[in-house]
DNA sequence: TAATCTTCTTGATAAATGTCAAGCCCTTTT
DNA sequence: AAAAGGGCTTGACATTTATCAAGAAGATTA
């Protein structure tokens, strides 16, 4: 399952890995595995580990006062999972993640993360490059939100992720959306007709 | 005019810049001076410089097909704007950004940027420490505006920009915040009686 | 100074979306 | 097999927000 990993680091880089590095980084990742509805981080927590998923799906999602969640982010294989500001600044996430389904990571505390990245450049280059990346995409769903209706960003998603539509559930689906289950029931079915 | 520049990479790194690192610094970038409403960047233009703004106020939107304009970002003294997208992969933007006021820059090409880059590891740490921000702060603002109503929007953005609110004009900040002028002329109006 | 433009506000109305409640279907649990 | 729960849909209704139109106040331009 690591090769998946290495696999991944190098088609992200441009530095390539070496014998002894591929061996650093094995050595700084731990196997984990979690059933669904399992969490890997609850709100409250400091999130302590940054996870690569080999299998399975999450998701990322708030709690607001009214009890409803509020799905920020999905993940499936080959995805980086972590609150990232609790992960950087080690303070308590207002976040949960848990697992949808059957999950299999591979997990690096943030100790040997920072040194992983120092020995290995290509574990640097990678997360540069998934920074970047992030921030790009955080962008353009900035500018949907704001400039679209429910319905554009639907088959928005419908085009650019069909996969996260096969995984996970309407009503998730609606609330990573930033509406409510019955309006994407009623847009589906519009969308149908069209 | 350099040395807000040079004061902001070191407070934003941990390796200390040499003399010569300044000089390479203050050659890699040209200053550019822009009017009221003048554009730093056209829709499908592409990118071609990251400016450092020593002064002023702009602001970055996309443009839909009814005309109406989308306000994506705001910069003043101190930010970096540049469509990052378009800057990183030379493709055409999507955005338009301009002065809103009179502005004083400080210009990079990408190629510069990147020898630069590898010259000084003050501007390797900083730029990895922006991304990392920024990630952060749009992962906030997807999870705000999926997740808050107009008004909770607005009051968030009063507590955490309110020298955005002095700036840029109230229709200005309802694009900024997903909604139009009208509403956001009435959310202010019924905050105040509270 | 007069004319024009921009910003902001307000009212009336329309459209989009949320909320609540019910029911159906399917899967999982007992 | 029965029961329970989750997911999806639908209807009725409430709420939020957008749109259109008009006007006032201030700034900018001719």
């Amino acid at each position: 399952m690591y090769d998946i990993l290495l696999t991944y680091i190098s088609q992200r880089s441009v530095t390539p890995i070496t014998a002894e590095q591929a061996v650093l980084i094995r050595d700084a990742f731990k196997p984990k595995k979690l059933r669904k509805k399992q969490y890997l981080l609850q709100e409250g927590d400091v999130c302590k580990y940054l996870s690569f998923m080999v299998k399975g799906a999450m998701r990322q999602y708030s709690i607001d006062e009214k009890g409803n969640e509020h799905i920020v982010r999905f993940g499936i294989e080959q995805w980086w999972m972590a609150d990232r500001e609790s992960f950087e600044m080690q303070t308590p996430s207002r976040y949960n993640i848990d697992a949808w389904e059957e999950t299999e990571l591979l997990q690096i505390s943030r100790s040997s993360y920072l040194s992983l990245r120092d020995a290995v450049p290509a574990v640097m280059e990678m997360t540069q490059e998934l920074d970047k990346r992030g921030s790009i995409a955080a962008q353009k769903r900035i500018q949907a939100v704001i400039s679209y209706t429910a319905e554009e960003r639907y088959l928005d998603l419908l085009k650019t992720h069909p996969y996260f539509l096969q995984r996970f559930p309407q009503h998730m689906i609606a609330s990573y959306l930033g509406i409510s289950a019955e309006t994407l029931s009623r847009i589906r079915k519009q969308a149908l007709s069209k």
